[in-house]
DNA sequence: CCCCAACCTGTTTTT
DNA sequence: CAGGTTGGGG
């Protein structure tokens, strides 16, 4: 079952190991059996093994195949989970150490924008704005308390903005909340900090496993190396060939800092892959090969060769689009392929309009994973936002954003007051409603809503004392006029029963989830770092996503759309000198393909309503050209070309699907 | 306080 | 070109 290198990683516990996998070397299996090899022959308590995963979405299958190996009270005990998920449970156990109060929020990053927004200079525009949550998040990610940033301060900018930083806390403080970045930084601090609750962790979590090693950043590095300390029980499984996530601050050069803070770690690589083609693996190896690499890897399948890469050019996206879903109509109807099996990747999410356009009247049945977020929809934030403030009333950010949702007559006037007002009381707008003598300083109109407002908050309180969260959800959405608001208040039709069918479906999660015995208010935290990939996917399908997306996944037929210059690479990408970051990404998206890869690339394509001219990527000049198999447009005008190659093209693949 | 309309802006990726 | 924002009118 598995190969040498995967058994030697599964069975060294000896020392902290890290295993280099190359894309489809059987990662996921190392990891599930490594995690069934410490509870059944190492006799690992599997309450004591941690599996930290890079989404929820990977915690919830890796769980799943664990559960296939060991009892389900093992499986039960395990904690799998995302280092944001864990740094969540620190808190939530060790909230009086990190100055918090229970039913605290996590902030998604609308809230801390908005924040950002209040503190920063009155007029100051989006690029500033911009810049000075980059050196927010930056500084959070180095692990720095806003007093640290001040003094590492360097330039005027970073002054500022560690001004703001200080601020910032100040203000998340009082509203007993931590935003995304805390999650991770405030337990790093504790534990570097306090002995006592150091060697506590260290024995409650007595083996780590990390996923996706290569995109971790520097605090969750340090949390790692604070969590398993000198003896290094842990196993860090990654690819610096698939590292694309550095524009958000992950480090690579972690890979290479295990070797220096713990000597005695041992490697192991695993260069067979299970998944590609010959023809694609030899693609991907070869485009990768531009890249520096401290660590040479060299794939190997033993899969067959493979039909050829089509390099498909094209007029412009909407032809592009047209042909894509043309071609994944032919491998439907005619090669009896399912839908799930293909997918069509891309770098933004902006370029799947035409494509949908064109599935669409293609009659192809497809799922855009990723785009708008289900949690970011209006009406699953407002609701989260009602239930954040019943279990934290100090929670501003989500009293501001539901307290004229719907509509109660408080508008802004008013609820600038009231933020005056509660800034020299020192309490929260919530609590500040409460006092009389406050509601008399508003007009009366409003203050009768906000008196209002705060007694429905209250009954809605008490509720949730002895109601399931599934119910209190039906409550709030009822008692708040929520589900009024949205019936009555939503014209287009098709729109309100998408929002209602939304609601509906963040009330069957907590009904699900509400077997755990978590309370209404660690639902609500807990979604707060769900993302669009966590939701179940659907059945048969096409799926769409980001290069991003795609990464951990994989399909039988891949389509990689908009191989231009300027998209892939993307041009912001490569005035960052950030251009072997966007090789990777195509490296990512290659190495999803198990048997036959298609780019695409268009001459023209509309840019903020202008034309602009494209030039085929760089990548595509970088792959082996003798496995390509280059369509130009030109053939268009040639019909009987066309038909003479895609159909001696089509036979090959033919060939190679009846040879499977 | 709310709504609508004319601008203006801005397009990468997400735990 | 579309979506968000701002500013004016009801």
């Amino acid at each position: 079952m598995l190969n040498p290198q995967q058994l030697a990683a599964v069975e060294h516990v000896e020392s902290p190991l890290l295993v280099l996998a190359g894309a489809g070397s059987g990662k996921t299996s190392v990891i599930t059996q490594k995690i069934a090899h410490l509870v059944q022959r190492r006799k690992l308590p599997a309450s004591k093994i941690a599996a930290i995963t890079f989404t929820n979405k990977a915690a919830r299958e890796m769980r799943e195949r664990v559960s296939k190996l060991v009892s389900a009270e093992d499986a039960q005990a395990l904690t799998v989970c995302t280092f944001h998920a864990l740094g969540l449970k620190f808190l939530q156990m060790e909230h009086e150490r990190a100055g918090l109060r229970r039913g605290f929020s996590v902030l998604d990053a609308d809230d801390s924008e908005n924040i950002v927004k209040e503190l920063a200079p009155k007029g100051a525009k989006p690029d500033v704005l911009f810049g000075i949550r980059n050196l927010l998040s930056r500084a959070k990610n180095s692990g720095l308390s806003p007093e640290e940033a001040l003094a590492a301060a360097r330039s005027p900018r970073e002054l500022d903005a560690a001004t703001i930083y200080q601020m910032y806390q100040q203000r998340l403080a009082a509203f007993n909340a931590v935003d995304f970045d805390d999650l991770i930084r405030l337990p790093l601090r504790i534990l570097e900090n306090d002995e006592e609750c150091r060697n506590g962790w260290r024995e409650r979590l007595r083996y780590l496993l990390v996923d996706e090693y290569q995109d971790t950043n520097d605090a969750q590095y340090r949390l790692l190396k604070a969590l398993s300390g000198e003896r290094g029980h842990f196993t860090c499984v990654g690819d610096d060939d698939q590292s694309i996530y550095a524009w958000r601050g992950a480090n690579p050069e972690n890979i290479d800092q295990l070797g220096k803070d713990w000597p005695n770690l041992r490697v192991i690589k695993l260069e067979q892959n299970y998944r590609c083609g010959k023809r694609i693996l030899r693609s991907a190896n070869q485009l990768i090969a531009n890249n520096p690499h401290l660590h040479t890897k060299k794939l190997w399948s033993e899969h067959p060769e493979g039909a050829p890469i089509r390099v498909i050019e094209c007029k412009d996206n909407e032809h592009e689009a047209e042909r894509i879903a043309g071609m994944a109509a032919t491998l439907a109807e005619k090669h009896k392929v399912r839908w799930h099996d293909m997918a069509i990747l891309y770098r933004g999410n902006f370029q799947a309009r035409p494509l949908e356009k064109a599935l669409r009247l293609a009659r192809v049945p497809y799922h855009l994973t990723g785009a708008l977020s289900f949690l970011d929809r209006a009406e699953v934030k407002d609701l989260l936002c009602y239930l954040r403030l019943l279990t934290n009333p100090s929670d501003d950010a989500a009293f501001l954003r539901v307290v004229n949702v719907p509509k109660r007559e408080v508008g802004a006037t008013t609820l600038e007051k009231l933020g005056q007002i509660a800034q020299t009381r020192h309490c929260s707008l919530l609590e500040a409603t409460r006092s009389d003598s406050v509601l008399r300083q508003l007009s009366p109109r409003p203050a009768a809503a906000l008196a209002s407002f705060s007694d429905l908050l209250d009954e809605l309180r008490s509720a949730s004392l002895h109601e399931s969260a599934a119910d209190l959800v039906d409550r709030v959405l009822t008692r708040t006029n929520y589900a009024a608001h949205i019936a009555t208040g939503t014209t287009d039709a098709a729109l309100r029963d998408r929002r209602l069918g939304n609601l509906r479906e963040l009330a069957d999660w907590f009904r699900a989830m509400q077997k755990g015995g978590n309370s209404a208010g660690d639902l609500a935290s807990q979604l707060a770092l769900l993302s669009h990939a966590d939701r179940d996917e659907p059945g048969n399908a096409l799926r769409m996503m980001t290069l991003h997306a795609a990464k951990g996944l994989e399909f039988r037929f891949v389509f990689i759309v908009g191989c231009e210059e300027g998209t892939l690479p993307h041009d912001g990408a490569i005035d960052e000198g950030r251009t072997d970051e966007e090789r990777r990404l195509m490296y990512v998206g290659i190495t999803r393909a198990k048997e036959l890869l298609t780019l695409s690339w268009s001459s023209k394509s509309k840019r903020y309503g202008e034309v602009h001219s494209n030039q085929p990527s760089r990548f595509l000049h970088e792959l082996p050209q003798d496995d390509l198999h280059w369509e130009g447009k030109d053939l268009e005008a040639d019909k009987e070309a066309v038909r003479e190659t895609a159909e001696s093209h089509m036979a090959k693949i033919a060939a190679m699907l009846a040879g499977n």
